[in-house]
DNA sequence: TTGATAATGATAATGATTATCAATGATAGC
DNA sequence: GCTATCATTGATAATCATTATCATTATCAA
């Protein structure tokens, strides 16, 4: 990771306000943490005491737009989450939804290529892109013996 | 496929009314097409004027918890979906989610039995449920050879 | 420094879904 | 068949995450 290089923010045609470097800097510092954009916004509170939530959500979509922020959603009725995008350029990384503590880490490793060719044998659908969630207990969980204490 | 079997709806602890069994039989007869709530609630109008969209969302609720019918979402910020669960007891198919027509069909087949063993080992997550949508373009559009018209 | 214009903060609006509540309908027991 | 009970309905208000609006402020190239 080239700290110099990332730290300073620059966006094509973004200018670089002081409200958006501190979003980036707290999705930064949290780095493999998937955060609601009230989550996102709390903590920016702390540096800046009077930044709105709009200001929040407009960034998250820029950086989202950028690449930047991945955004994800893990169950229905709930809110979205948005998590630093470490394999820029490659969308194609799984999440692993812990049942028992709500933990959402990733699965770096792309799995699917052999099952998109089959889509494409037996459906004739060309997979340009797609989405893979597992939801489990996770390894931290399962070490608990006693699942409900 | 029994029609006199599944033609009478008798859900556990719940009356059977006439908008009840309507609603139903609309998912029914749209066998294989994913519906909004406000779609389903259009259909149902067209044989009861009178009735009101929440019905139409609590119906719906029911029908999802007894196992009666399955929601998707397929983009985000889109409206949820329904389907009528031919797979009953197996939530374990996917949908292939065209960019084009946006046409969602469904992968009956579970294809990921081999991919949670991976995940297992590797991240020591043990999963108990998962979800897989593929997007891309589906065959009768690949067949419009010009993309736009 | 200045002018153009993007960004901000406060807040209203949106839109899908849920909750509320009085009126109605279904059904078991008689 | 009648009735009492209680789920269900329809209308509509409420909710809640997210967006749009708009006057004010900040950024940055010239």
């Amino acid at each position: 990771m080239k700290n110099s290089e990332i730290k300073k923010l620059n966006l094509e045609g973004h200018k670089s306000t002081r409200q958006r470097q501190l979003i980036l800097d707290v999705i930064r510092s949290k780095r493999g943490i998937h955060m609601t954009a009230e989550e996102i916004y709390n903590y920016v509170k702390k540096k800046d005491e009077k930044i709105g939530i709009a200001t929040v959500y407009r960034n998250i979509k820029i950086l989202e737009e950028e690449g930047i922020l991945l955004k994800a959603r893990f169950k229905e009725g709930t809110t979205a989450c948005y998590e630093l995008c470490e394999w820029s350029g490659s969308h194609t990384h799984h999440h692993l939804v812990c049942l028992r503590c709500g933990k959402v880490s990733d699965m770096e490793q792309d799995l699917l290529g052999t099952i998109e060719a089959l889509v494409a044998d037996t459906k004739g659908f060309k997979t340009t892109d797609h989405r893979l969630d597992f939801y489990g207990i996770c390894g931290e969980c399962q070490k608990e013996t006693e699942p409900k204490g």
